[in-house]
DNA sequence: GCCAACGTTGGC
DNA sequence: GCCAACGTTGGC
């Protein structure tokens, strides 16, 4: 799940706890929430439109199918005039927080390592804000998140590309 | 600020 | 249903 960490940080999720992953305004997106997302998945947290964009840590989706509440607040930028109450246009998922990486793994690092040749989030033009991630890529970013984050910043790392800085 | 790649809108 | 125009996303 992509957030700008401007406006929705991994760290305000830590604060809150649990959030309503409200304002998609993306059909496919929405499908994905109110359709394939359930209680107890694990999420990756992707921090988007920053000087360093990547995954900054896990979080669970801890409800499902809870209906939107921006898109009846005619203050809100995300108020859809055609959505009422009795029909609704926008579901979403609430999440809990489960752990903050220290060293987020980087785009540039999943770009340089040819283990995510696949993954969505690498596709040219893919722009969508919830994607779904191969159990095998997940377990991939969690064990390179953690062992960065556990050896500090500035690291190499062997790939079949040879040696990247993360 | 640029730009590619979409998604959405609305006239026809 | 087609498609041009426009808006958005998001990396660089």
């Amino acid at each position: 799940m992509k957030s700008e960490p401007d406006v929705f940080s991994i760290s305000h999720l830590e604060e809150r706890g649990r959030s309503g992953w409200d304002g998609v305004r993306n059909y496919q997106a929405r499908n994905y929430m109110r359709d394939e997302m359930k209680v107890g998945d694990r999420v990756l947290f992707y921090h988007s439109s920053t000087a360093q964009p990547g995954i900054a840590g896990l979080a669970e989706v801890s409800a499902v199918g809870l209906v939107d509440p921006t898109q009846f607040d005619s203050e809100s930028d995300y108020f859809d005039a055609k959505a009422t109450p009795a029909q609704p246009r926008w579901w979403m998922v609430e999440i809990a927080f489960v752990e903050k990486f220290s060293t987020p793994l980087s785009l540039s690092y999943l770009r340089s390592d040819p283990d995510f040749e696949g993954l969505l989030l690498l596709r040219p033009g893919q722009r969508l804000s919830i994607q779904p991630v191969s159990q095998e890529h997940y377990g991939r970013i969690v064990e390179l998140a953690r062992r960065f984050s556990s050896v500090g910043s500035q690291i190499a790392v062997e790939s079949g590309r040879g040696v990247t800085t993360c």
